[in-house]
DNA sequence: CGATGATTTGACACCTTTCAAAATTAGTGG
DNA sequence: CCACTAATTTTGAAAGGTGTCAAATCATCG
């Protein structure tokens, strides 16, 4: 048995971006919560296309969900930090369309899909904070559907190292150094529909740019304005979500 | 004032193919619904960047969600056809952040989203299946983000054409001619992130080889096996959708 | 039967991919 | 702490898919 932290004294409710929530609600969290699991960087939180009854907050970490075609070419369709819920997507014949894989040391609070109802039944709150969540991955993925569409390489690159930044800050990671970005040049190319050499070259010139900087695992933006203008990026303003 | 159909005696509930709700959910969907408009072919549903309160489930025709860059480019999200939900998706600062569009004359019955904390706390089961809906959703958005991210022009085309003839058939469009098609070159063009020019070119080649034929606004698969090849798509298998 | 919108074609430019390989960084065992 | 290997980032060159521009053909409709 690892050591568990209580729902009551979970970390992220401290960072003050979550919504509060009662001290019922939160009781209620905790029993539906089931345990937690530590899952190494690299590793497979979800397995694309097989059955699981497994629902998940992420407690700690960075990971990304994706999907993949036969012949291995990598979609990317977002990525999930501290306090993304992961598993609320449809399940078609039981069975998970996409796959979630670790990008740093992830902790993950493990959750039992067929208990939700219960949770819809008992605090209604609750489940409109699941579809609230839902609805708020919705619109990232959105974005990122624009983005591959019909934004250009350099268009689509400084839209989502904008969007991660902001995210990240808004998670409580600031430091001067910029925030940590335990992403490699091929994650953006699989999250923009672009090749490898393609986003190296592409991100080559903004930095030399001087719009922003990736070093020792971390990202600093040194020009947000022009990274927003160049993107044609209203970064969503960020509010407090749910946490569950 | 307009005539309205009971939800009771709501058509699409008869085609079988939504999941059963009881007399007291439709009482409580009735009374949930506001009203009924109509919405002409080419006209908003519901405006990019604007206030609103509504919800709308499309009762009858076809419409699209997009969104749009300042300088115009426009990226389709998702089609949506009878028995869809919409609006479920986050607004922001209480604007939504996408568009959506009428195809055909649409029929819409109108929610408003001040309401739904009722519908949760009073129907759960509701609640939950507003929240199968939001991840229902966002599952045909990853699939598209897929195409666009990862796959060919033409393994686009093919996958964009299965797709919305499993789903025409799905509810109930069965004709011999092939189903109601109300989409121009310009919408494919938008939808899979191509250019009106080259969407033109590459369906010409795929209808040159006999793998489906348009005209007449209706679109007939003629060898549903290649264009699957093509697409490396595995159609989502349909079960029965819940229907507010 | 014009008028407007949609589809179709051809030519050409260019953004992006692919192929190959070097340079750099990170990771590991001695 | 250094040697060694794997992983990641960078570069260069060339091929190719897709976009853009312009104009013709076709369809729909009052």
């Amino acid at each position: 048995m690892r050591k568990e932290i209580s729902c009551h004294l979970c970390p992220l409710r401290k960072r003050g971006c979550h919504s509060p929530n009662t001290e019922q609600e939160i009781d209620f969290i905790q029993s539906f919560k089931e345990y937690e699991r530590e899952v190494a960087a690299g590793q497979p939180i979800l397995r694309e296309g097989t059955a699981s009854d497994e629902l998940f907050t992420l407690r700690e970490g960075w990971a990304f969900r994706y999907r993949t075609l036969p012949d291995g070419r990598r979609q990317i369709l977002n990525f999930l930090l501290p306090g993304d819920f992961i598993g609320l997507q449809a399940e078609i014949n039981g069975k998970v369309l996409y796959g979630v894989e670790a990008l740093t040391t992830a902790h993950v609070c493990v959750f039992r899909r067929h208990n939700l109802w219960d949770l819809y039944r008992k605090f209604p709150s609750l489940g409109y904070d699941l579809t609230w969540l839902s609805a708020h991955q919705e619109l990232i993925v959105d974005e990122n559907l624009l983005s591959v569409g019909r934004r250009s390489a350099s268009e689509r690159i400084a839209m989502l190292l904008v969007h991660l930044h902001k995210r990240a800050e808004a998670i409580g990671d600031h430091d001067p150094r910029g925030i940590i970005f335990p992403i490699r040049q091929q994650h953006i190319a699989d999250a923009l529909g672009l090749s490898l050499v393609h986003t190296n070259k592409t991100m080559r010139r903004l930095e030399g740019s001087g719009l922003h900087e990736i070093r020792g695992g971390r990202l600093k933006i040194r020009n947000i304005h022009a990274l927003q203008k160049l993107a044609e990026y209203d970064a969503i303003p960020l509010r407090n979500q749910p946490l569950i």
